[in-house]
DNA sequence: TGTACATCAGTGAACGCGCGTTCACTGATGTAC
DNA sequence: TGTACATCAGTGAACGCGCGTTCACTGATGTAC
């Protein structure tokens, strides 16, 4: 049990280290190593996310991962609730971080669609984590959490009705239908995402098939807002 | 406290029943009786689910509100992930109810889409439990209960698909893209059913909006659909 | 129909466990002079 | 630069509690004769 390997988090879960001796080696000030753990705190908590639902984890089991005493957690969270709120906004920062990577892709040349759903397999893929957080809090059974991601993602819907409105420039799209539109779009891509997420890790040969679909339902929207036409 | 209201289960709550001598006061068979407590060991869970996740509540609180010890539970379930799955066979009752209706509405009369939101807005606000398990556990946290909701919505996405082949008879679809196109419908009328409960219990006043939406989100599909021609 | 025995839904005591939270504390870091 | 004091992230013991699960049981219901 006692293996030599090189990892110091490992080392530190079998023999503890209660003084946080390899913490506080000299690197960075008090301020410093307090925002250090709390992200820990936070990253732990969404590797804990991959199988459970948040609110099925508890405070000192974040903790244990985190190397911190259970009443350490207060310095820095007073409730996991709390800790589930952070989550939402550091969640939030790789998708609209996507938003803008598509946003720029669109300008530049090709396919609308396939470059789109190219940029969304991507950061699915580089934070599966905080998309699996999103996706299975979004009606999950905290109330905070589950708020504070309708708020986000409203935002984000939002922020797709403004990029609808330059695409339908020409036509007399009003903005309730334009959000109508885009909440049909982020309906149908949150749906991909946790197909996406549940294929890439156990059945890799479906990612293609279902990045496939994924386009071809953008392109059946895109091809109903061609025909649309704006009633009362 | 000690209040005399007719209804022994809120009685039973407050002065216990030990023997059962309420229950088994000569109605029905043992089997039927045990049947009775099983359905009451769903229904309780199904109710406690409104605001919070299935994860998050206890063997004991199930047989608690059920008016049963503990250990009696397992005489019905071997745990809670067992009664979870019980719990989606159960809720998609409803959901099979509702599309054989909107089949039926169908082939009658009228405008196909408004029909079909209606009967489905009348069957989320008469089964809001049962609609509110299915979404919120899709992507829960307990994994027997998410692949027994992917089995079950699969089943249903090919029932729609049968349903959508007549509707484009005439036209060269593939079962592929027929899929794909029920599958968009599905995604987008699930993120319009939590929206519904959310707005039915605090915000009333948005069902309507939320209705019409849906109708219009459903008709940007149909055009689409339309328009489209497949490709290889 | 009556009797003797089997079945089994529900009981209640008991268990060890991990939980969230309180509290007084320690000692490295930060600050004022 | 050196010293004295304040701050505060993290510690560790302790608490009461609800949990899932075991076990031997009870007594009404069901069955075989």
């Amino acid at each position: 049990m006692p293996v030599t390997d090189g990892r110091s988090r490992a080392r530190r879960r079998e023999q503890p280290d209660p003084a946080g001796v390899l913490e506080r080696s000299g690197v960075g000030s008090r301020a410093e190593r307090k925002e250090l753990t709390r992200q820990k705190l936070v990253g732990v908590t969404l590797r804990l996310i991959a199988d459970r639902s948040l609110a099925s984890i508890s405070l000192r089991e974040v903790a244990r991962e985190a190397g911190i005493v259970p009443t350490a957690f207060y310095r820095h969270f007073a409730s996991m609730d709390e800790l589930g709120v952070e989550l939402v906004d550091e969640s939030m920062r790789p998708l609209r971080q996507m938003i803008r990577e598509a946003r720029r892709g669109r300008v530049a040349h090709g396919d609308i669609i396939v470059d789109t759903v190219a940029v969304l397999a991507k950061h699915v893929r580089g934070h599966p984590d905080h998309f699996r957080f999103l996706v299975r809090e979004r009606y999950g059974g905290i109330g905070a959490v589950r708020r504070s991601i309708a708020t986000e993602l409203r935002l984000f819907t939002s922020d797709l009705t403004v990029d609808l409105s330059r695409l339908t420039a020409g036509l007399d799209w009003s903005t309730d239908d334009l959000e109508m539109a885009a909440g049909l779009m982020i309906s149908a891509m949150l749906g991909v995402v946790m197909d996406l997420l549940e294929a890439e890790e156990r059945r890799p040969e479906d990612v293609e098939t279902i990045l496939e679909r994924a386009e071809h339902q953008l392109r059946l929207i895109v091809l109903g807002m061609g025909g649309w036409r704006s009633k009362p």
